[in-house]
DNA sequence: AGCTAAAATAAACACTGTTCAATTAAAAAT
DNA sequence: ATTTTTAATTGAACAGTGTTTATTTTAGCT
């Protein structure tokens, strides 16, 4: 078959991104194939090829995808908490804990997916992750209360992301399960705000 | 080919064990082949299914073996140093990302290798893992001072490693340096410093 | 020496990712 | 309206994978 009329390039590529999305939520990362989502598609695996480049183009779209469902996610579970003592860092832990749990092959294959430390990340991709980090850093910034938007803060929004993403990945990975904790979010969000009440002090 | 006489049963196993850890380390786990292993080892590819099973049972056993590689090296790595303040827990968080550093590619497949929730894992393997939990718990209990071996330090002792395991992680796989953060050994100490110090406090 | 039972293999199967010449359809040019 | 050009899509080929199973080989025992 050749040119054909049915999508355009922007179309196609939705289409691939969502159907492979599915695909990766359905399976996980390990049972993901670019020949199934493209036959999903109506399409065949070169074309992935075509629209991508590589494996690694398209998987990074995919994920890109996760990335930016996440922080809608984010960002409704926030509308409408009030400013008020610790209110809005409990809501955005809790519901960092809840995209990944309810989105798990998707949320685990975001770094499942390891990329050469060379191959260069198309600015779209790195604008969807660096969307994310943003939240955490406004809200955080919000919290600290003005003036405190500087490098010290971004780093310390950083380490709590770590630290947070510490505790969500050894819980669906079943290493926590293993360690007989039964509430990780409970236990992130502990140690989130033991760290912001050290820092305030200071 | 048929029954050999070059090795014990224990002996094979070992064998089979020590090569897959190498090629591990040397590929990574998205590379990693149970043929090439086997290969190298000098076997066909259903001795390892012979010896392990299944392919999970064979990177359990080669992750096991990474654990045991890892304690070793936290005891050396505190082997010598001082009880006076938090010295010993320095040298446990930098002992713990050095390993990781120097065994990226062993210490990653730890947790890139997904398990099914209902496959059971071999009393050896938790074994293994434990014995690393083990060496932490027992630190933290003599930071903590005596009869602080309760169920609340063990709970305070895994969270710690969720911090710190999540600020290696991202580290290792490249999503720190996407965030601009060049030390996160000594971020994820001082976490666990100001943690431990709000943990005193109460 | 012959028998038995265990261990190791090789081959088959159904999949991968990746590349690329051939094909098809749309757009442009005549 | 036809032809030509150009771009998109495919399908087949290649080298690899995990997994299963019948077959072969060997060590140990009688």
């Amino acid at each position: 078959m050749g040119r054909r009329s049915d999508h355009t390039p922007e179309e196609l590529r939705a289409l691939l991104v969502r159907e492979g999305h599915a695909l990766i939520l359905e399976r996980g990362f390990s049972r993901f194939s670019a020949r199934e989502a493209a036959r999903r598609a109506g399409y065949s695996v070169g074309t992935i090829y075509n629209v991508f480049g590589s494996l690694d183009g398209y998987l990074l779209a995919v994920n890109s995808h996760t990335f930016r469902l996440w922080s809608v996610w984010l960002e409704r579970a926030l509308d409408g908490v009030p400013h008020e003592g610790t209110a809005r860092i409990e809501a955005l832990v809790r519901a960092y804990f809840s995209f990944a749990a309810e989105h798990a092959n998707a949320w685990m294959s975001i770094y499942d997916h390891r990329i050469d430390r060379e191959t260069e990340i198309a600015k779209e991709d790195v604008a969807a992750r660096e969307g994310l980090t943003a939240i955490v850093d406004r809200e955080v910034g919000q919290w600290m209360g003005t003036g405190a938007d500087d490098a010290a803060t971004r780093r310390l929004v950083r380490s709590l992301i770590a630290t947070v993403h510490g505790h969500c990945s050894l819980w669906l990975s079943g290493s926590y399960a293993l360690m007989n904790e039964d509430d990780p979010a409970g236990q992130a969000l502990s140690r989130v705000l033991e760290v912001l009440a050290a820092q305030q002090r200071s």
